[in-house]
DNA sequence: TTTTTATCAAGTGTCGACAATCCTATGCAG
DNA sequence: CTGCATAGGATTGTCGACACTTGATAAAAA
C-alpha cells in the first residue's frame, strides 16, 4: 500500500484522483471525502487519552478520591506510560486531578467548599462575559438564542423529554453567550476548563430541586438585558443566575450527605 | 556513606543523631538542620524544568514567538525528552506555549488584543476577589494593607527606590487582597497561572505612563472600600484600577509598535 | 507490648532508542 | 521561470527498561 501523503493543517490534498478534506482543529484530525465524515480521532495518543480520562472522572466512572494508578491505565487503554502520563500532567492543569511527587495522582474529592470556590469563580467570569456579548452582541445572534428558548419553552410545554433542559439543552444558552463575549481567553477558560469541574458537580448529585421554567424566566430576562445593550444589567442577571444555582447545588449537596449518614 | 532514610512529607527524621526538618509544599523539598536552611530543591525534575522555562520566558530569554525545540533544551538544562515534554505539557496549560501536534511548541507571541483578552479576564476575577475580601478581611490584615501602603507613600516621598514599586511592590498589595479572598481556586488561577502572562506583558513594555502616585490613591480607596466592608464599592473600584492599568498598558503597546516601523 | 529497624514489592521518575511525521532542498517536467 | 513530486535530515511521538522512592510487612531491640 502506498504511503500516505502529508496532510497539513486545513490543507486539501488529491490522494489518487479522491478529493480528501483534512482539517486539524485543536490537534484533532478530520477527514472528509466528498463532503462525508470518514475519520475522526487525536493526532497524538496523549490527547486521546487526556479526552477519555476526562469524560471518564466527569462520567463517574473513576471514582472520585481514588488513585490513579498508570501501570493499569496503561495497560487498560493500551498505551505505554508516556503519552499516559503528559495526559495526566494535563488533568492536573484542569484541576480534576492532585498529583504528588513520587506518590501518584489522585482525582479530586467533591465537596461543598470546593464546588462554591468554583462556582463563584464561575459567577464572575460568565458575568464579564455576558457584559461583553451584550455590547457586541448582533441582531441575527439574539433573535437566535431567542429561538433558542422558545424551543426550550416547547420542550416544557409538552412536558415531555425535560432531561432534554437538564442536560445539554441548559448548557447551549450559557455556552453561545461565552462564544458571543469575543474574549478567547476567556472563552477557553470556561468552556475547557472550568466546565470540566461544573459538569462534574452537576453530574454526581441529582439536582431535582432546579426548577426548570424559573431557569427559562431568568435565561430570556438575561437575554432581553443583551438584546438592549444593557450591559451592567446584563452581567448583574447573569451573576444572579448562577448564583442562585449554586445555592441550589449546595442544597442538594447539603441532603445528599444527609441521606448518606 | 550510609544510604540517606526516606524523608516523607511534613517529616521530622533523625540522622545519626542530628536533627533534620524535612518539608515537601508543593513538590519543592526544603530542608532545614538545625533551623537553618539547608537545601531547597524541586522533587521532580519536570517541576524544576517547568519553572526554570516559566522565568526563562517571562524575562525575555527565550523571545516571544520563538519554536521551543525539544532536543536542543534538553541538552541546555541536561535532562533527558521525557520531564522536558511534561514541562511543556504544563506551559501549555498556563497559555505560555502554544502546541500543535507533530510540529512542536512555540512561545506566544504578545499583541494588544490578548492582552486587553487577559486584563478583561483579571477584571473580572480580581473583582471578585476584592468583593470577597471587604466581607471577611479582619482588621489586622487592613491595619498591615494601610501600613504597606503607607511604606509605598514613603518611597515614593524620598523619591528613591521607585522601581521598587514597579517591580514587585506593587504586586504585593495585589496578592494580599487576593490571598484575603480566602477561595482557593480563585488564588491558584490568578496567582500561578494568570500572573505569568501579566508579567510577561508588564516586563516586555517598559510602561513609563504609569503614574504610581495615581496608583496608590486608588488602593487607598480600594482599601478603604474594604475596612468598610463595602463589597460592591470594593469591586468596582478594583476593576476600574485594573481597566486603568490596561488602557495604560495598551497605549504603550501602541507606542512600541509605532516606534518599530 | 511497644518502638525501632530492615526488607521488599509496587509504583513513580528518568532515560535512551526507535518509528512516524514535518520541513527544506533538490530535481524534473511543463 | 514556475509548479509539482521526491528525497533527505531534523524533530516529534511513543515505547520499553532501569533507578529511586514509597508504603507496608516482618524482624529485632527495648
Amino acid at each position: 500500500m502506498k504511503k500516505q501523503p502529508h496532510c497539513r493543517q486545513y490543507d486539501l490534498i488529491n490522494l489518487k484522483n479522491k478529493i480528501i478534506n483534512t482539517y486539524i482543529v485543536n490537534n484533532i484530525v478530520i477527514w472528509f471525502f466528498m463532503n462525508n465524515l470518514v475519520s475522526i480521532k487525536s493526532a497524538t495518543l496523549s490527547e486521546d487519552i487526556a479526552q477519555q480520562l476526562i469524560n471518564a472522572i466527569v462520567q463517574g466512572h473513576i471514582p472520585q478520591g481514588s488513585k490513579i494508578s498508570e501501570p493499569e491505565l496503561a495497560k487498560q487503554y493500551g498505551v505505554s506510560r508516556g503519552p499516559l502520563r503528559e495526559a495526566i500532567v494535563k488533568l492536573e492543569g484542569l484541576g480534576l486531578v492532585t498529583r504528588t511527587a513520587n506518590v501518584g495522582a489522585r482525582v479530586i474529592q467533591l465537596n461543598i467548599q470546593d464546588m462554591q470556590d468554583t462556582f463563584t469563580m464561575r459567577e464572575a467570569l460568565e458575568g464579564m462575559a455576558t457584559r461583553l456579548a451584550a455590547t457586541t452582541m448582533h441582531t441575527d445572534e439574539v433573535n437566535s438564542l431567542y429561538a433558542l428558548l422558545d424551543k426550550h419553552q416547547a420542550h416544557l410545554d409538552n412536558n415531555q423529554d425535560e432531561h432534554y433542559l437538564q442536560q445539554g439543552g441548559n448548557d447551549d444558552f450559557h455556552l453561545r453567550i461565552i462564544h458571543a463575549s469575543g474574549n478567547a481567553k476567556l472563552i477557553r477558560l470556561l468552556t475547557e476548563e472550568l466546565y470540566a469541574v461544573i459538569r462534574m458537580y452537576r453530574r454526581h448529585t441529582a439536582d431535582k430541586r432546579s426548577d426548570p421554567r424559573q431557569a427559562l424566566r431568568e435565561h430570556r430576562a438575561i437575554l432581553d438585558a443583551i438584546a438592549n445593550h444593557e450591559g451592567d444589567l446584563a452581567e448583574l442577571l447573569m451573576r444572579r443566575h448562577i448564583s442562585r444555582s449554586c445555592h441550589l447545588l449546595k442544597q442538594a449537596m447539603e441532603q445528599a450527605v444527609l441521606a448518606s449518614h
